[in-house]
DNA sequence: CTGAATCCCCCACGATACTG
DNA sequence: CAGTATCGTGGGGGATTCAG
């Protein structure tokens, strides 16, 4: 990576869908959910425990809009509500365990720079 | 990646440190004008141009504080004060460099997800 | 079971202007 | 040159409650 592509900071750069992606406090936690397979709400609801219902759906609206989750309702009753990552959302994972790699090794260096002691 | 990691979820899993850091809508950016070297404030400004000084400033601040950055003041006059990526900062170039690669690589895609058409 | 409705709060972002 | 000061705004996040 030697030289920034001329685009990089244009308002139509591909980077700037890092915020806007990764911006949402739970979308990657919430992709990880989806890792193994489709997973309903209500389990969603147990393992994002700290997660209120209303934020989570807003999370997993923002992901279906943009294409990274699909939503099929199983009608009822009991009705029950299934979510899936897609192609591009499963393609996500790649970049996002990068990502978690990271936080993982560099968790001491972040926590000592935040609190020095 | 079969199973989650037990503590994915937990308050101070590494994965929620991703909108910790990445919820900062400038900083991927300035990460990259920096990977070349240090750089003076007001080149920065000249890269970022979209950036108001102020919130370029916060987000500076910010990346200094996690230990990303380090700032450097030369006394003047002229003054001058230069960033620099610390190892940190530059060991967060790998995924970050992984993210917009999927961002470029997908860019279509997610536009055509966000407006149909 | 799967959300929607409501209310509130905080703060990142931004525009503008000013300073050591 | 490298920021601060001030003001304004929007919206994400959260707690709580209600509904189909």
């Amino acid at each position: 990576m030697t030289a920034l592509p001329p685009d990089l900071f244009d308002e139509l750069c591909p980077s700037s869908l890092l915020p806007f992606r990764f911006g949402d406090k739970w979308a990657a936690l919430v992709l990880r959910c989806l890792e193994d397979g489709p997973r309903r709400y209500s389990e969603l609801r147990v393992s994002l425990r700290r997660v209120t219902p209303k934020v989570l759906t807003q999370s997993l609206r923002g992901l279906e809009r943009d294409g990274f989750v699909q939503r099929t309702v199983r009608p009822g009753p009991p009705r029950s509500v299934e979510y899936e990552l897609t192609p591009l959302g499963r393609s996500l994972l790649v970049p996002l365990y990068a990502a978690c790699a990271w936080a993982a090794e560099h968790w001491d260096e972040l926590l000592d720079a935040r609190d020095p002691g």
